[in-house]
DNA sequence: TCACTATATTGCTATATAGGAATATATAAA
DNA sequence: TTTATATATTCCTATATAGCAATATAGTGA
């Protein structure tokens, strides 16, 4: 019960829905994160928390960078299920879609310093 | 993105998901989900106002009963996913295991003024 | 070591939500 | 119409959460 709680909350909210849809497309940095939420830096960390304690992203280190991406559902059978329906949901969403367009040039804050 | 965000946060409560769960046997009246709840009427009434506007339950008059029941998912379609889902979740809990064990006693509140 | 960058944590404020008491509304029955 | 019962609404309090600024932590490179 706990954990599905776990899961709901952290699915309520816009922002972090819109970060999971953006997932879909592969592994961010906070700070790209943080650019296309448009939020300060720690408010995008906390949400990265909570989708990470509810078992629906991953974080691993690349140097100075933490890197999220979408779990793979080990960890939370709720976090596995909500996540399978999300890739089919909200694919029309105003937020979602102008996050995905403002894409590349998030990606740039991150590529420019790997050259 | 506005109406998964509703049935998010309905499902964000421990007494709403028991009562979600506990509908699967069938529908209930207010007072019967109030004695299975042990949570005072008004408020009773407002979580299911949530459920309700979530798309999760149908409501029906019978006399001066409000009867709730799960609903079919013409609402909602992420109302409808999440409660297949909920089927197969919860069954072990044990806030769900003992309004179950309840159900009995909170089924007599309704049928001994209907005989 | 000392900056520099990226991320996390803390402290705070504003808003949302769960809960109950009191009250209002609606139906049934006398 | 009055009375009784079931449910909904309003008002209030306590707690949770989203947001930001300031600060702390961690890794990189000189």
């Amino acid at each position: 019960m706990k954990q599905l709680i776990q899961a709901m909350k952290a699915l309520s909210d816009p922002n972090r829905l819109a970060v999971l849809k953006i997932l879909e497309q592969g592994e961010l940095c906070v700070c790209e994160i943080q650019y296309l939420l448009e939020l300060a830096q720690p408010t995008v960390s906390k949400h990265m928390k909570m989708l990470e304690e509810a078992g629906l992203v991953n974080r691993r280190r690349q140097g100075t960078w933490i890197l999220y991406s979408l779990a793979n559902g080990k960890e939370s059978v709720y976090a596995e299920a909500m996540l399978a329906h999300l890739k089919g949901w909200l694919q029309d969403d105003p937020l979602v879609q102008q996050m995905e367009k403002e894409l590349p040039n998030a990606s740039a804050l991150r590529s420019n310093k790997n050259n």
